[in-house]
DNA sequence: GAATTAAATTGCAAAAATGGAATCATGCTC
DNA sequence: GAGCATGATTCCATTTTTGCAATTTAATTC
């Protein structure tokens, strides 16, 4: 109906049926049938046509003049629309934990910000994990594995986790020889780390410790937890790239020699679609290449 | 396309296939592929669909938000006019013979327009019979028989027509006592009367004579003409309406007794549709029942 | 006035859309 | 956590629409 009306428009535009079905690039046939089933929606004639004639009528001239600029304005705005969505440009929401974003993901955002300057970036952090389509994002980073095949999905690198304490405590409490012997230490917990998961460097053996007793500190913020374990208050298990900085210039230590935090997987996910918008996709493609950049050690 | 994206935001402000099938009264079925069908041709996803939610992508929202106004726009456009159409108002544009409409049906514009006040009447006056469709005319009025099968057409009445000459010109010259004696006489010629068409009232004996030479005024003015008839300059062959006045108080009388014109069907002729606009039907109307309260004899 | 020609329309087979029923998926209740 | 109920999707027979070619129509030219 709105299709047939604006076939007509194009009829009078172009003055003829011939030359609007050359322009719209479909048979005259076409067009004279759907101009006929038009007239007879409207319960009006539109056109008067002979063979050389094209007329329109009191009536089609009204559809004609109400109709065009209202028209033109939806094509222009689908066109326009179109092009928009599909240049690196818009709103792009992510979802992320919030310590994979502010800390191990920091300087990509800084990175993509200044390589797409009509990409406006929001960063939607929480360390629950939110449901991608509600929350109306484009794109999630989660760290562990997924479980939804529908989802569109990338491994972005690997998150290493370790623990830490400052020399200072480690030199006030027992020295930790097994990952039990953590049970009789003051631990600070990181949410959303909540499960110290650990392996032997050379076994390979893993151990998860649930840390529920004696916790002096439990965060949201893992950069406090990290001041706090260098202001020897604990150990804590981080993220190693976090605590990176600390371990280099010896403010924190690996408290359990030969046991090192496990690695997690960092993924991508976004909603299920063949075609990902180009500004999403600009942005998966720069996550992977700064992933792949830091060697896919997170 | 534009149909389509019309369903796309029905279902987006009824927040859902079937209540915006329901509303639309079309099986849910046909919405998801027309909104299949759309989201391939734009190229985007643009509602996340599972079998409990229905949430917008941002492309969708962005769709809905930039054509929902214009889609209503448009959707209201057509409704207002379709309501417009189907009332008497508007212009209406009729092509009529001048003296036809000068004088014949004066009185019939006056009652319509007393009327109809909503709807603006347009004459166009010529002698010549001019294309309805060229000129974009609702209505014609033509006297003599019509050719155009297509076109609507309806009778409205019969023309009479007559011989007139003034008491004091009749005093002067010969008395005409059959129609070849005219050509003895001073002629007045009124267009578009050109060919004097006469029929014996008893043996009903018709002649046509085309007063080609001795023709002393030529005119396209019947008030004039009349006038110069009643001022004795010759005889005038003219509507029997247009002389009316002048003969009931013998200002003029008929030349020829037992002769009188012929009458010529007067015909309301409209482009070929099916359901004639409101306003041009209730014109219609209005000039069908002032001619038969005149009898039929204009 | 007859032939020409450009334009709209129609006929017919093929392609596409439709409508109703069945199916599948998933959030909600018990 | 299993069953239920709601809503989207798919299947298939039917109707509608499309595309091409042929036909008709009417203005223009010779």
């Amino acid at each position: 109906m709105l299709d047939d009306l604006a076939l007509f428009v194009c009829i009078v535009e172009n003055g003829s049926l011939n030359a609007a079905a050359a322009k719209l690039d479909m048979p005259a046939a076409t067009l004279t049938r759907r101009l006929q089933k038009l007239e007879q929606a409207l319960g009006c004639r539109l056109l008067h046509r002979s063979a050389r004639r094209l007329i329109p009528t009191g009536e089609g001239w009204q559809y004609f003049e109400r109709c065009r600029p209202l028209l033109a304005s939806l094509q222009q705005a689908t066109a326009s629309l179109d092009a928009e969505l599909n240049r690196p440009a818009g709103t792009v929401r992510v979802l992320a934990p919030i310590t994979l974003a502010g800390i191990m993901y920091r300087d990509a955002w800084a990175s993509f910000l200044a390589r797409y300057p009509e990409i406006q970036l929001e960063l939607r952090l929480a360390n629950e994990r939110e449901d991608l389509l509600t929350q109306g994002a484009d794109l999630a980073l989660r760290v562990g594995e997924l479980d939804d095949p529908l989802f569109g999905q990338r491994l972005l690198g690997w998150g290493h986790t370790t623990l830490v304490a400052s020399p200072d405590y480690l030199a006030r409490h027992p020295v930790l020889r097994a990952p039990n012997d953590l049970s009789g230490h003051t631990l600070l917990m990181a949410e959303p780390l909540t499960s110290w998961r650990l392996q032997h460097e050379s076994s390979g053996e893993r151990m998860t410790i649930q840390p529920d007793g004696p916790v002096r500190l439990r965060v949201n913020d893992m950069q406090l937890a990290i001041e706090m374990a260098v202001a020897g208050q604990g150990i804590l298990y981080c993220p190693l790239r976090a605590a990176e900085a600390a371990l280099a210039d010896d403010r924190l230590r690996n408290p359990l020699p030969g046991w090192r935090g496990i690695s997690l997987p960092v993924y991508a996910l976004w909603p299920p679609q063949r075609t990902l918008p180009a500004r999403v996709r600009v942005l998966l493609d720069h996550l992977l290449a700064y992933s792949a950049g830091s060697e896919r050690l997170i």
